[in-house]
DNA sequence: CAGTGAGCGAGCTTCCGCTTGACTT
């Protein structure tokens, strides 16, 4: 019996808004939200008995989506699946057609597009599933299935759980993304850096006309290089005194131009942006992190409120590979670009830019869905972040369909009486172009500080005079660390990742604690040199950047259905199962013999890596049992403040005191620990001081700022007299505003006390009292909690150490690892969440937990 | 945004790609 009503199912819950405004009652419209049905979390999944059968399960996070999609389907007697095309949608269409009620007739509608127009066309033409691409889609996922389960454990296996971070993983692209920075950060510390020197002129020619830079260019008609290049007839100038010969033969040299070379330039506009472009520029103009941009991309997506407008998504989709454009959007563009700009700036044809080969093309670019809204219209609406992203992609839209900036461009060559060469070079813009509205960023190279300069007018055959010669010692530069943009951008060039995953692999790297964040470069910890080194012995093939796109070709194969999807894995398998073996039983961290001579026996000691970090064992293991940790080993008096008094008694209980080594440096701890707790820090000798930061600006203090970090991992900064001397701030430059101009610092407060004694038993008791304040007002607790507690009101700090008391005592969590506090996922886990939660938020689900 | 030390050690973890939620300071 006809129902007379049709369901359409697509991915995204906004273009679920998008279609409903234009389709009529007689369709229900529903989104799944990305996937339904995967592989189970928990086991392998995929049954090698069985021809590598997967086991599928509904996501238990899409229950009550799927729920809705079989509710609303017996309603209807058409089904139409319209997830993305490409191939992830195909197998998102497959998985929802295996849970659809039986009934409706179900079929397949695609649109690229969410115009009226794009979506009535789509609607005629209804398919079935292309089976051979959800082949594709499945051959990659049980792939990455195998690779990610297969290996990760040999890594538990060998290099444990480290104490901060999540637990350990490998997979088929976070690994290559590890082993660049790996890889790169090996080429830095390999790098020798060469000598080279720059010989510079300023010349002029007639007294009345201006002076000009030229830099010498050539010896003997041979080119000069920074260092010799195998295969190129070049020279070199690597030292002083070759620098100093060069600059006495030019003052007294006769100067005259052989060749002035001019030329226009253009420079042609940059494509819109796709995810991985704007990832790239948000991170040169802001510094903003791939998931952060992503984020704020996603509210402007969503929608923004704009007042009597009403709510609106002001941008595309922002997970793309494509910068398609339509073309109703490309022709508002260009009505704006003649409106606002004139007709000097718009191409006679509109711009078309092509997408990568690899790309699937499912969304077209991310850009402004909306020209009647300009960045600065409606910017009271959106908040600082919003502006600054909806900013970049409203511009660099408009940019692309404007005409090429044109540069004047002049090469002069200057030749001397002694077989030297110069050449001056110079260009000016003659025409901004689109760059009137949008400048990429270029990344920071100091090599290209090739600025816009204007030579005056040079004439062939003309002499010059010179007024000045300098030299300039330079040295050749290691390759910059990979920032979380550009390691993007590599990934992207190689085809590993996807839009929608490359934001999660600069966190996952990050969150396993493979590599951290200096500024914006990205270094790797000891543990992810470790791990890369262990993977690319053992499983080279996965290792290679070219994997991928070898299993993409493949994948393209199986999409047309010239190749069994089965058979791919088989051969894939047949190849890693004795990989895997091998790596099992021979996978090691490898343990590195040094010349030191073991104390104890004599024999040599090795370096061994034990759960994060290294020590010296004695390599006789286990005849000889001895070991050192490399602090303890390393240490040195001298390295430490001169004055520093190493014998002294307990402040305390005035026993003894030994040398410790912790997490937050060398300090004298009581001999009588853990019955005493009495501590002194020990203060480094001349630490060297990252970027020079400044003396404590405490007035009365003669402390340096030093950078710390919080339990959380988080930096900051505070003064060098710690605990007696409490500035503090998150920000170098915020401590000079917060402590200048202000007499009464703690500092002052707390030598104005008298006797140090007292002062210390005051601290004790005052340090918790600033504490409390330090947070804001304290947190008021719901009654469940305040039961848990004994306090209605308390500081956040209290709160967290009260709560873990009570995790602890009800055994809600193994108190095995006391420093495990947060963000732990295990913990988060008890009270039903799957991502790390720190403390106050656990308060919080504990309140609601026990209503 | 503020602390550290010791080491018989259970059982847990994980992949890549699609999508958006709920927690708060």
């Amino acid at each position: 019996m006809a129902k007379g009503k049709t369901l359409i199912i697509v991915e995204s819950p906004t273009k679920v808004k998008t279609l409903k405004k234009f389709l009529g009652s007689s369709y229900h419209v529903e989104s799944s939200v990305g996937h339904i049905r995967d592989l189970p979390s928990k086991g392998f999944g995929i049954d090698l008995e069985n021809k590598f059968e997967p086991e599928y399960e509904n996501l238990p996070d899409k229950k009550d989506v799927i729920a809705k999609l079989r509710k609303t389907a017996k309603e209807c007697d058409t089904v139409y699946l319209s997830p993305d095309p490409d191939r992830e949608g195909e197998a998102i269409a497959w998985h929802i057609a295996h849970i659809l009620p039986k009934g409706p007739k179900v079929e397949r509608v695609t649109f690229n597009a969410i115009t009226k127009d794009a979506v009535s066309e789509a609607l005629k033409h209804p398919r079935k599933i292309d089976q051979s691409l959800v082949n594709a889609q499945q051959a990659r996922r049980l792939l990455d299935r195998m690779v990610g389960y297969k290996i990760s454990p040999i890594i538990w296996k060998r290099i444990k759980r480290s104490s901060s971070g999540g637990s350990l993983s490998a997979g088929r692209v976070q690994s290559v993304a590890l082993k660049l920075v790996v890889d790169r950060e090996k080429e830095i510390e390999a790098f020798n850096p060469i000598e080279y020197w720059t010989i510079s002129t300023t010349l002029q020619g007639d007294l009345k006309e201006r002076s000009f830079v030229a830099t010498l260019h050539s010896i003997g008609g041979k080119r000069i290089e920074k260092e010799l290049v195998e295969g190129k007839d070049v020279v070199t100038v690597q030292s002083e005194i070759e620098a100093k010969k060069l600059v006495t033969q030019l003052k007294h040299s006769n100067f005259k131009i052989a060749k002035v070379e001019k030329k226009e330039k253009k420079r042609r506009p940059v494509p819109p942006f796709i995810t991985s472009t704007l990832q790239q520029e948000a991170s040169r103009h802001y510094g903003f992190a791939a998931s952060r941009t992503m984020g704020i991309a996603q509210s402007l997506y969503e929608g923004v409120d704009l007042g009597s407008e009403g709510t609106e998504g002001l941008i595309t989709y922002m997970r793309t590979d494509s910068v398609r454009v339509e073309m109703e959007a490309i022709n508002a563009a260009r009505t704006l670009i003649n409106r606002a700009y004139g007709k000097e700036y718009l191409p006679s044809k509109p711009n078309f830019y092509t997408s990568k080969k690899s790309a699937q093309d499912a969304h077209e670019a991310i850009r402004p869905t909306n020209l009647t809204h300009p960045p600065d219209v409606i910017k009271s609406h959106l908040t600082p972040d919003q502006y600054k992203i909806y900013l970049l992609i409203w511009r660099r839209f408009l940019a692309s369909q404007m005409n090429p900036a044109i540069y004047d461009t002049v090469s002069c060559d200057i030749e001397t009486d002694k077989d030297l060469t110069l050449r001056a070079t110079g260009s000016i813009i003659k025409f901004k172009g689109f760059l009137a509205v949008y400048q990429e960023r270029e990344d920071v190279d100091d090599d290209k500080k090739d600025a816009e300069k204007l030579l005056p007018p040079l004439k062939e055959g003309q002499t010059l005079n010179l007024l000045e010669v300098e030299p300039t010692q330079s040295f050749t530069k290691p390759p910059p660390r990979f920032t979380e943009a550009s390691l993007v951008k590599e990934l992207e060039k190689s085809g590993i990742g996807r839009p929608s995953t490359y934001a999660s692999i600069m966190n996952k790297i990050q969150g396993r604690a493979y590599t951290v964040k200096e500024r914006l470069a990205l270094k790797p910890t000891e543990l992810g040199k470790i791990i890369a080194q262990m993977l690319e012995t053992h499983f080279t093939m996965v290792m290679d950047i070219r994997f991928t796109a070898r299993m993409e070709d493949q994948l393209d194969e199986i999409a047309e259905n010239k190749q069994d999807w089965k058979e791919f894995l088989d051969k894939f398998w047949t190849k890693f199962v004795p990989v895997l073996e091998k790596a099992e039983k021979e996978a090691v961290v490898p343990k590195e013999m040094t010349d030191i001579n073991c104390p104890k026996c004599g024999n040599k000691l090795q370096k061994i890596w034990s759960r994060d970090k290294y020590f010296y064992g004695c390599s006789h293991y286990p005849e000889c049992k001895f070991t050192v940790s490399i602090e303890a080993l390393e240490f040195k008096k001298e390295d430490y403040a001169e004055n520093f008094d190493w014998d002294q008694p307990c402040s305390k209980c005035s026993s003894p005191m030994k040398i410790r080594f912790g997490r937050f440096g060398t300090f004298l701890g009581c001999t009588r620990y853990p019955d005493c707790n009495g501590i002194v820090n020990i203060p480094k000798k001349d630490e060297p001081l990252p970027d020079d930061l400044p003396k404590c600006p405490a007035i009365g203090c003669d402390g340096d700022i030093r950078q710390r970090k919080s339990r959380w991992g988080k930096p900051f900064f505070s003064c060098s007299n710690y605990p007696d001397c409490d500035v503090i701030a998150n920000q170098v430059d915020e401590l000079e505003i917060k402590y200048q101009n202000h007499p009464k610092t703690a500092y002052v407060k707390k030598v104005k006390k008298g006797a140090k004694k007292t002062a210390a038993k005051k601290k004790a008791t005052k340090k918790k009292t600033t504490r409390k304040k330090a947070v804001g007002k304290p947190l008021s607790l719901s009654p469940e909690l305040e039961a848990i507690i004994g306090a209605k009101e308390m500081s956040r700090t209290e709160v967290t150490k009260k709560v873990w008391e009570y995790i602890k005592a009800h055994d809600l969590q193994n108190p095995d690892n006391k420093r495990q506090i947060v963000p732990d996922k295990a913990l988060a886990k008890v009270f039903g969440h799957s991502d790390p939660i720190d403390m106050m938020k656990l308060a919080g689900i504990l309140s609601a937990h026990l209503t």
